[in-house]
DNA sequence: TGTACATCAGTGAACGCGCGTTCACTGATGTAC
DNA sequence: TGTACATCAGTGAACGCGCGTTCACTGATGTAC
């Protein structure tokens, strides 16, 4: 058992996250992946029912099970744990808006029902999504180095009536990524009640729409 | 001299601060309100150069010069003492705002000045930004509470075409503002680079225009 | 005018807390001979 | 096949830190008589 070999005490919640987690892991450093993805689990557990500064090394250390030191096998520091902890946010994130956008079949429904699922993702998780935004790298303005960011290019790309410039590209970019980000954060801050049919009253087609119309 | 007399160790900017801050005060509490002022002063002075969490009962305390436990006379905690200071972040920020829409003369172009102080006074003091936004009171729906709330919704009412309906108003006050605390908040987080020229390309008075167009 | 007294804004010591990090260590694993 | 050994993921004790808050206190202020 591995459990009784290493003395971790694993809850059924956190191997299941775990595998999920470990999913292409290389065999041969399977173990060495083993606690590290626990931690991973546990720590995106944690963030799901606190804010980011209860999130420690000591606190999943603890409810993993395991000494606070342990971790420091994985990670050189506290700010890398909470790094992977970010870019498991910012993927999930990537994936939801994928999901809504495709689910919708592309196009301008699609487009705002990804921006829809921006806000959603980030009132089903607060403290994640905080902590991706305060963590994740100043993407190159015009590369496609963030999925989420290129995903967004694309789309406005196709929605903007043909001929458009560089320019105007890059302008209603940020104008929908920022209404959206923005919402987000209102309601996240409690400014905007997080409502859902305010949500979409806000971010709709016709709002998408007209943003898009030549100047 | 007061400075002898309390035992303070004022620094010549804190007094300028506390004297701006103490207009109005009732003179029978005078020397209540001097060691309130001074502390809130110091904390701005703090949130200028610091996050959020390195502002503290006792980092305030000691710069000003005094014990930690002397502010229990004025606050009585820590979380009344950050809701001071969230306040003034509160007002000053509606204040910018309202010049700048004066300072255009109103109408369109005042509105998107507005806007862009906005996103310039959140650069510019990033941890008080972050923490009257994290403390604000969530402004009752539809009411005058909050001061830049009514100032932005009279705007909208000014500039949205005749026979506009509550919910397409309240949408727009939403769109407009959601999207201006967007692009500061994406800014802040080192999400979208802090340039000038960015902001004024993002939000341009085309962009405000285009977005109150009838549906 | 002088004195007794209540008020109350300050003090410093102490509390308990939890954090990130370091250190020397232990003991199971799996390999080389 | 059996044994010696290197590796390395764990351990618990300890470090220093700074925090918010409490406590009993002191001493200047200004008032009532």
């Amino acid at each position: 058992m591995l459990e009784k070999r290493l003395g971790y005490v694993y809850t059924d919640n956190m191997m299941a996250n775990a595998n999920s987690v470990n999913i292409g892991v290389n065999p041969k450093t399977y173990h060495h992946g083993d606690l590290r993805s626990a931690a991973i689990s546990e720590g995106l557990r944690l963030l799901e029912a606190s804010s980011v500064d209860e999130v420690g090394l000591r606190a999943i250390a603890r409810n993993i099970g395991v000494s606070a030191t342990a971790l420091y096998r994985h990670f050189p520091d506290k700010m890398a744990l909470l790094m992977a902890l970010a870019q498991h946010g910012i993927d999930r994130l990537g994936q939801e808006q994928r999901a809504a956008l495709e689910a919708a079949g592309g196009g301008l429904d699609g487009f705002t029902m990804a921006g829809r699922a921006y806000v959603r993702f980030a009132l089903r998780h607060p403290a994640l999504f905080r902590l991706a935004m305060n963590c994740y790298p100043l993407p190159a303005p015009d590369t496609d180095s963030a999925d989420a960011m290129h995903l967004l290019r694309a789309s406005i790309a196709e929605l903007l009536p043909e001929g458009s410039g560089a320019d105007e590209q890059r302008a209603a970019v940020l104008q929908c990524w920022s209404m959206v980000h923005g919402l987000a954060m209102l309601m996240l801050d409690g400014m905007v009640p997080a409502d859902d049919a305010v949500i979409d009253a806000t971010i709709s087609p016709s709002y998408i729409h007209r943003q898009l119309l030549p100047n």
